[in-house]
DNA sequence: AAACGGGACAACCGCACACCG
DNA sequence: GCGGTGTGCGGTTGTCCCGTT
């Protein structure tokens, strides 16, 4: 029918299927009547005996298919067959531009629901929509697109508005510029504005870099603006219920889950704000994943949220090569991370930043702000506070080794701030607001309690990315041989200081 | 013309839920 | 309540085809 392998072709060189026969079916490979169930590409006999046994008998039970018609293929692979090939409501060809168009909306809505979509699109199986996406995804991602076009962003937030009934945000806020781009985990020179970091600070114009530029920055650098921009906008997050079963790859954020997913597994995401110091990794769990959650949730080192690094987790994987999965709110907010169905907001408690700082001026946002004059007062007090870090260092290895705070922690609390502080109006009611995690309060509870001298806060994520400890030349050395951290350097380094930067980078190397 | 790489597609696998005895 | 079976779903892998070098 849809198919026609090679063995069907040596099984039916003159067509059977027209008279289909078991022999005929399971002749063609290590298969026999009651032998071992035959795997691969079904043949023109399998299908037919298929599709006679399902006119006759009807769907289901499909494990009767093999005893009743002798077919060697498990019932799974029947029903599999049936479903994405022989139906005869299906519709064959490629997609349709209206149906492209349907799948990109529904996606946006639902995230990785093959079957749902399928659902919504009559003729079509999960399984094609999802070849569909996945070869789209990387289509896009390698050409530089945002996966979702601004338009269909829009529309899955506004689609989003009504029904979602969690924390919402006003229309004026859903409208908001900076949450246009949500599902756009690339990062074009023309939305890179949104990530409104200090309003011009990474404006490519002062910045001097090249808008275009930004357009190479692959979907895994989507985090910046991912983060900044889409993780409050709760709005655009999929309230779609939970479905009958609840998975650990259930993503609250359906697309962020595959782009930064992607992204992560490439590649933990190192930005450099030149100073050599920033070094961030957004990790994203599961809220399934209660090892970390309960982990982070008693990890008194902990600001509230903040994911717990390497706490209780001994995995030693590293955090680019573990499969990342986003929050999901498309489940009880009550069973997200947060210890307490009191505390329902997932807030950052999954994003874990590895940053470092000059350790008082977290107000100041040091590395970030242009007003910071301290590229080299940063790399000085780096130096600082290696020394320091000697010393310190078997003291706080062993209990703290990884100091978490939430994101981008004070150079978010500072870019953002108002921002943030606006939805902290809204989201305090939950427990752990988005603006909370990243308020200065968190820091200074963050610094008081766990930060050394030097406030080399760097954020590891739950899977042991990095660590402070006192070789901490060595982790410098492995963010800096690292593909994607001189990617980031190229991205964000030269931004503030290019030169300076470039150089201080090449040092580094 | 051969080698290579990527896209498209089909199928499998593992997991989890639903149902039933 | 429990275990077995059937089914559905999402992720992953394998294979073929085609364009490019």
């Amino acid at each position: 029918m849809s198919m026609t392998s090679e063995s069907d072709e040596r099984m039916m060189p003159n067509n059977g299927v027209d008279s289909p026969s078991v022999d005929d079916a399971n002749s063609g490979g290590n298969v026999g009547g009651n032998g071992p169930l035959k795997k691969g590409p079904w043949t023109s006999a399998e299908d037919a005996i298929l599709v006679e046994y399902v006119t006759k008998h009807g769907e289901g039970n499909w494990n009767a298919v093999q005893k009743h018609s002798g077919l060697a293929r498990c019932g799974k692979s029947c029903r599999l067959r049936w479903a994405n090939h022989l139906r005869p409501d299906l519709k064959k060809g490629a997609f349709t531009p209206e149906e492209e168009r349907r799948i990109i909306e529904l996606h946006a809505k639902m995230g990785n629901k093959w079957a749902r979509m399928a659902a919504e699109l009559p003729g079509r199986t999960d399984n094609e929509i999802k070849n569909y996406w996945n070869t789209r995804i990387k289509r896009r991602q390698r050409a530089g697109l945002p996966i979702y076009p601004p338009d269909i962003c829009m529309q899955a937030m506004t689609e989003k508005q009504p029904s979602d009934n969690m924390n919402t945000f006003s229309s004026a806020e859903v409208h908001h510029p900076d949450f246009m781009p949500v599902n756009n985990f690339e990062i074009p020179a023309v939305e890179f504005k949104n990530l409104e970091l200090n309003q011009q600070l990474y404006s490519p114009a002062l910045l001097d870099i090249p808008a275009g530029s930004l357009l190479d920055i692959p979907a895994s650098s989507l985090l910046a603006q991912g983060l900044h921009s889409s993780y409050p906008n709760k709005s655009l997050l999929s309230t779609v219920h939970p479905s009958k079963r609840l998975r650990g790859s259930e993503s609250f954020f359906p697309s962020l889950n595959t782009a930064i997913g992607n992204a992560l597994t490439g590649g933990s995401q190192y930005q450099s704000d030149g100073s050599l110091q920033i070094a961030q990794s957004f990790v994203y769990s599961s809220p399934y994943d209660h090892s970390s959650t309960s982990d982070h949730a008693t990890s008194s080192s902990l600001i509230p949220g903040s994911h717990a690094v390497l706490n209780g987790n001994p995995s030693s994987e590293p955090a680019w090569a573990m499969k990342l999965e986003l929050p999901s709110l498309q489940t009880h907010m009550g069973s997200w991370g947060s210890p307490s169905p009191s505390s329902p907001l997932p807030c950052f408690e999954s994003v874990d930043i590895l940053i470092q700082t000059p350790p008082t001026e977290h107000t100041q946002s040091c590395n970030l702000s242009p007003q910071n004059s301290g590229l080299l007062d940063a790399v000085l007090y780096e130096s600082e506070t290696m020394k320091n870090s000697k010393i310190d260092g078997r003291q706080q290895t062993s209990r703290a080794s990884t100091v978490e705070v939430a994101m981008m922690a004070n150079s978010t609390h500072d870019l953002h701030d108002t921002e943030w502080e606006a939805y902290d109006e809204q989201l305090s009611p939950l427990g752990h607001s988005s603006s909370s995690v990243f308020s200065g309060n968190s820091l200074d509870d963050l610094h008081s309690a766990e930060t050394i001298p030097g406030c080399r806060i760097k954020e590891a994520s739950n899977l042991g990315l990095m660590q402070y400890d006192e070789k901490v030349e060595s982790t410098n050395e492995m963010i800096f041989s690292r593909p994607d951290f001189l990617l980031a350097s190229n991205c964000f380094g030269p931004m503030k200081h290019p030169s300076k930067d470039h150089s201080l980078l090449k040092d580094a190397i």
